[in-house]
DNA sequence: TGTAAATATGAACAAGCGTTCATATAATAA
DNA sequence: TTATTATATGAACGCTTGTTCATATTTACA
């Protein structure tokens, strides 16, 4: 391909970024992924990702602080990763919709290869 | 349910995370998130989602200076999201395989409901 | 060979953030 | 009501990391 070419094929490019990407959409995006993009909280995910848990079993399972846990459900909740409910004295979280586990699942995918 | 029904179920949960979730698995799941999931390296990954760019038509697209492109970059391609090619003085990135713009797409999807 | 254009790199600084510690709140049971 | 269990919260600390600035490197071309 010529430099002529390239050069028209690159300006395409950067148009339909920026026909297609506005800064909002794309902030929220690397958001998501930010947030599950941390061990802990991926632990997490993952854990509810068989099943839901109180906070508790939460704790045991990944493995960490109560406190640590407890404050990354809290970031996991305001960014509508996951959802709870409260029955007796336990608070029990679980998934927030299917879109979750289906980047999990791709995510996995990847690393596994 | 019942208490110990419950109880059951948060320990059946508990246990198939320990069998599938080795802690390697989940801390290269995360990494890949953790470099999506910051708004630079998003900007030019979905700049490069259009197709191919050299660097400086990406500093042109996303809107950033020519030295945080750079190092972004290298962070891109350390860990497989993108690839490259040298032609003339210039070098072209690229996205490095199509699982990557899976991801975005699901993304994407999410993020515009 | 020397100059300009394109890209990469290293150090330093600031900001963001995950964990811990201590403590608060909520709910149940005695 | 009091004690106990379950969960949440706030402050502080330390680490990570994205950006900038200055500069190095590479390639093409005159």
């Amino acid at each position: 391909m010529d430099n002529l070419n390239q050069e028209r094929e690159h300006l395409s490019v950067i148009d339909r970024y920026c026909e297609n990407c506005n800064e909002e959409t794309i902030l929220k995006m690397a958001n998501i992924l930010k947030i599950l993009g941390e061990p802990s909280r991926m632990k997490i995910v993952l854990a509810l990702s068989y099943g839901e848990l109180c906070v508790d079993h939460i704790v045991k399972c990944v493995n960490l602080s109560q406190s640590s846990v407890s404050h990354q459900l809290r970031i996991l909740k305001d960014n509508q990763i996951i959802k709870f409910r409260k029955e007796k004295q336990n608070v029990i979280y679980y998934l927030y919709d299917d879109h979750i586990m289906e980047i999990i699942n791709l995510v996995r995918e990847h690393v596994e290869e």
